[in-house]
DNA sequence: TGCCGCGTTTGATCCACGTCAACCCCGGGC
DNA sequence: GCCCGGGGTTGACGTGGATCAAACGCGGCA
C-alpha cells in the first residue's frame, strides 16, 4: 500500500464519524436504507476505534454495551472453557458486525481479536434499538443481520458434524473467496489473515492436519499455496470435494 | 407469581389464543412484559396450530412468515445438502421459537419435525415487527431470544469442535436436563424424545457410538437408561466428565 | 551477515470413532 | 399366540485424523 497516500489521507480525514458518507455502506448495517434515513443513522455512530494486530476488541465477560462494524482489518471471535480448551467461533472481514453474542446476558460470551491492524466503528446498542423503533427498515435489516448469523452458525454445524477434513477446508476457503469478491477483492488470489493453527481452530481440526489438506489440494493442481498466500487454481474441483465424496 | 391466582387462570383457561393467560408466559416471549403490555400481545398470536408425532411444522424452502412458539410437545430442526448429507440442529421444548433462521432471507433454511405430538401459537413475523416497534421490552427480549440463539450455536459448535464422544453425550444430557428443570420436570429423570439416530446427528456421531456411550455411562454408574428412560444417577460425574478429561 | 524463534511442513505411529454385521428387544398387527 | 419390523445393542475390524517428533523457511534483530 502506498505509504504516503495513506498518511496524506490520515492527514485529511475527519475524525467525525458518518455512515451517511461510509463507502461501505453497502455492505454494513445501513444496507439500502433511503438517504433521508441514512443521515438520521449518522447519530448512531458514535465513535471509531482504531486496533493493532493482536489487540482484543472485547473479551468475553466484559459488560456488552455496542455491537461493532468493521470498518477495515480482519477479526476472529473465539470462546473458551475452563478446562483451557478454545474454539475459533467466526473470522469477521469489512462490513461484517461484532457483538451479537453480548446482547443476550448483557456481557460479552466470546472474545473478539484483530488479526490486523483495523478499524471499527462502535455502535451503542440502546441507540441502535431506540433509531429501529423508529425506521421500519433499519429495524428489518437488523433482525436479517442477526438470522444470517444462526443461517451461518448452522452451516459451520453441517461442517462441523458432517465434513471430512479436505472437504471442511474446501468450504472454508471457497466461503473466503466468496466473501472477498462481494468486497471487490479477487475470489481466486488472496492473503490468509489467520494462522493454520487459527484455521484449524475454526474447522475443528489440528494444524498439522490443515497444513496437509493444503498441500493435498496443490498437488492435486486445485489451488497455489505460500505461506499465507493462496491462489485458486479451481473452484469447480473444490466446490465439487466439498459437495461429493463420501457414499 | 401469585400460585392460586395461576390454578383458577388454568381452571378456567379458555380456548381463545392469548398471551396474558398463557401459563408459558415466563419461559416464552413476552417474558417479563407488564400486564397492560400483555394485554397488547394478544393479538400477536394469530392461531395456534396442532401436529402429530412427524408432521413437519415448515419445510427448507417455504416461505418465511412466522415464528413458532413450542405451547407444547417437542421439535427437532434438521438442514441437508444436496448429496444427501443432514444434521440435526436443534431441539425443541415448551416456551421454545422455532423458525429465527428464516428471517434473513425470507425462507425457511431448515425443516421442523414434531418428535411427539405438539401444539404451536403462529406469531406473524411483521406483527412482531411493529409491535416490538411499540413495546420496547418485546423488542429488548425478541433481541436477547436471537442472541441466546447465537450463544447456543456457539456452545455447539465448541462441542462439535472440540469434545470427543462421552463428553458430547454428557453435554447434551446436562443441558436436556437443565432445560426439563426450568419447566418444572424433574432434572434427573426424563424421556428422551429423539431416537439415537438424531441423538448423533446432533452430536456429530454416528448412532452405534451414541449407544456405546450410553451404555458406557450406565456401566460407570452415571445413569440408568432403559430405551429412551434416562434416569441421571451423578449429575457431578457427568460434568466433570465434560470439562475435564483431555490434557 | 548470521543467529534466533515461530509458524509451517512432513513423516511415523496411535487411537477414537466409523463401518459392517449379527443379534436382541419390544411393540403392533393378525 | 406368532410374526414382523424398526430401533437399539454389541462385537470385530478399518481408517481418518490426532499425536509425537523432526526439520524447514522466513522474518526480525543484533
Amino acid at each position: 500500500m502506498s505509504t504516503d497516500a495513506a498518511t496524506a489521507r490520515l492527514a485529511f480525514e475527519v475524525v467525525k464519524t458518518a455512515c451517511s458518507n461510509c463507502n461501505l455502506r453497502e455492505l454494513c448495517l445501513p444496507i439500502g436504507l433511503p438517504p433521508e434515513e441514512l443521515r438520521r443513522l449518522d447519530e448512531l455512530v458514535s465513535t471509531r476505534r482504531r486496533l493493532k494486530r493482536g489487540d482484543h476488541l472485547y473479551r468475553a465477560g466484559q459488560a456488552f454495551e455496542s455491537i461493532y462494524a468493521v470498518r477495515s482489518g480482519f477479526f476472529k471471535t473465539d470462546v473458551l472453557i475452563e478446562d483451557g480448551r478454545d474454539q475459533v467461533t467466526g473470522f469477521q472481514m469489512t462490513g461484517e458486525l461484532l457483538g451479537l453474542d453480548g446482547i443476550s446476558s448483557e456481557i460479552h460470551t466470546c472474545n473478539a481479536i484483530a488479526l490486523e491492524d483495523s478499524e471499527v466503528c462502535a455502535i451503542p446498542f440502546s441507540h441502535l434499538e431506540s433509531l429501529s423503533r423508529q425506521i421500519h427498515t433499519l429495524q428489518h435489516h437488523f433482525h436479517k443481520v442477526m438470522s444470517r448469523e444462526i443461517v451461518r452458525d448452522h452451516g459451520v454445524m453441517m461442517l462441523l458434524g458432517t465434513m471430512r477434513a479436505e472437504e471442511r477446508l474446501a468450504a472454508f476457503l471457497l466461503n473466503l473467496s466468496q466473501r472477498f469478491k462481494a468486497r471487490g477483492y479477487s475470489p481466486a488470489e488472496f492473503n490468509l489473515r489467520m494462522s493454520r493453527d487459527e484455521i484449524g481452530s475454526y474447522l475443528g481440526l489440528k494444524l498439522e492436519t490443515v497444513s496437509r489438506a493444503f498441500s493435498r489440494f496443490q498437488e492435486d493442481g486445485l489451488l497455489a499455496v505460500h505461506q499465507r498466500k493462496v491462489r485458486i487454481l479451481n473452484t469447480a474441483g473444490l466446490r465439487k470435494l466439498m459437495t461429493h465424496q463420501r457414499g
